[in-house]
DNA sequence: GACATAGGACTACGATTGTAGTAGCATATG
DNA sequence: CATATGCTACTACAATCGTAGTCCTATGTC
């Protein structure tokens, strides 16, 4: 039951997420700087964030250094896939039918505003040409 | 901190949330029933899934009736406003910019098809009719 | 009727998570 | 220099989670 990706991630909490966050937004930081990154929105302790830093080290999702006497963490996992992978598997979690499926979902709910939902064709409509374009696929007989 | 939601349900884990997934497909079930659907995907002895469903009857996300000696489980919480939500606080987590940022970062992926995308269009352009029906929002003074 | 079996209620137990506290060293300050 | 401050490394501890096991009762089998 092998995963595809190389060295296993191993689970990453909620917490930990926002910490994760933090150094994707800001690339590589102190503890200081994650802790008042995070300082806004959430109420932790500077102590609970290190916390958090050192587990993600020990789970490797996140790399440290010292410098100086002061650790500089950046992330190890990289943004995009991780998103990417992380909302793959949210997804085959919660909705079975995939993508359309989730969305269908989403946008049934009252909050979509007709301007997310323009925007979102818009997002769409570009990756289908660019699709298209890099893969003429052999369309399966127009009907 | 209270949140904002009536009867407040408190986090289901992982694991739980399968057996909820079962319930909302079958309805209400006995234990053994949940079991029998689970047995397929999860290596789970029937003694942990009874533990999953006895852990969501006291979050208040599953209720249970005894008949004949027998409990039979339903979800006490209901599909698509559950999805909606669990997918909003998903998203939030994850996609700052909202929903056209989650799916942006989705239909990048490889593993998206032209003909998903298609669908997805379809969902989408099907909502927006519907908005713009039910709803014929005094546009903000077109520019 | 004795025994095996299925279910229900309760208990167990190590790992992970949220949330810090403590110990020890190095630099900054008076 | 003595002390306060900041950082790192290590430790703590209760709640939740994954994963069952135990005990008791009702019922089906020989």
């Amino acid at each position: 039951m092998r995963k595809k990706h190389p060295r296993e991630i191993q689970k990453i909490s909620d917490a930990e997420w926002e910490a994760v966050r933090v150094l994707w937004q800001r690339g590589e930081s102190t503890a200081a700087e994650v802790c008042e990154e995070l300082a806004g929105q959430f109420d932790w302790s500077p102590k609970t964030v290190r916390t958090f830093l050192a587990r993600l080290v020990q789970k490797g999702a996140v790399h440290v250094e010292m410098v100086d006497g002061v650790n500089r963490y950046t992330a190890a996992i990289e943004e995009t896939a991780t998103k990417q992978a992380v909302g793959q598997s949210f997804m085959n979690k919660f909705f079975s039918g995939g993508l359309p499926s989730m969305v269908a979902h989403f946008v049934n709910d009252d909050q979509v505003t007709l301007d997310e939902l323009a925007e979102l064709q818009r997002v769409i409509d570009e990756r289908r040409k660019q699709l298209k374009n890099e893969k003429p696929q052999p369309r399966p007989k127009k009907r």
